[in-house]
DNA sequence: CGTAATACATCATATCACGAAGTATATCAC
DNA sequence: GTGATATACTTCGTGATATGATGTATTACG
């Protein structure tokens, strides 16, 4: 998909992944896989990006020799999910604007 | 709205804008207007990027001792219009991965 | 005559997705 | 036991892009 209609969805998908359950990295991406696709890189800087703004919260776990990072989401994370409910409903609007007038243009 | 939700969405609707009509910048800012909104400067960016991409192509016309530039939607335009339709699916599919589980986690 | 509207253009800035490359451990095949 | 693969996180550089600020120029209105 264009890499611009995934910027302003791929904050909120990873919102929504850990919403129910803390997650970590590598999970994250297997989870969201089959919807949106993201490289490491891109879903570490997102989750620096929430972090910084308070809408999720980091937890460092020791899990077999190795690190994990779990993230959980903070109530400024779920009215973050919220607002994007609201932000839904005018891409409709835009979405009917692009595709008004399909059939017949007199 | 989000700026981020916004990319992608504007140089589809720029295309919605002109795609029955041929139009010029003020024109169409107007036209989205109750859609989405955006600024001169990001406009005239989207049609050179448009035109580069051979999506649509530019006319200038004299009006009343001004200049006016009437853009004109190509058959390329127009495909990326009809891409714009798959990549609608997706994002459909997407929003349910954001708002799945809403009710109720088990 | 000044202000607002029309109309287009340029520049600098900040945000951001991503590939590439790196570090480190565990597991599995040969 | 050695190489490959999967797990797991990190850093860096790059290119794309939305936007505010600013500028130019004309018309219309009071």
């Amino acid at each position: 998909m264009d890499v611009q209609l995934k910027r302003g969805l791929l904050d909120v998908c990873v919102l929504a992944a850990i919403k129910s359950e803390d997650s970590y990295g590598y999970q994250i991406i297997k989870e969201m896989k089959p919807y949106i696709e993201l490289s490491e890189s891109t879903l570490y800087t997102i989750l620096k990006r929430l972090e910084s703004a308070d809408q999720i919260t980091v937890r460092s776990v020791e899990h077999e020799g190795r690190l994990r990072k779990y993230y959980h989401i903070t109530d400024v994370g779920l009215s973050r999910l919220d607002e994007f409910k609201e932000d839904w409903k005018e891409i409709l609007s835009i979405y009917d604007f692009i595709t008004r007038e399909d059939i017949g243009n007199e």
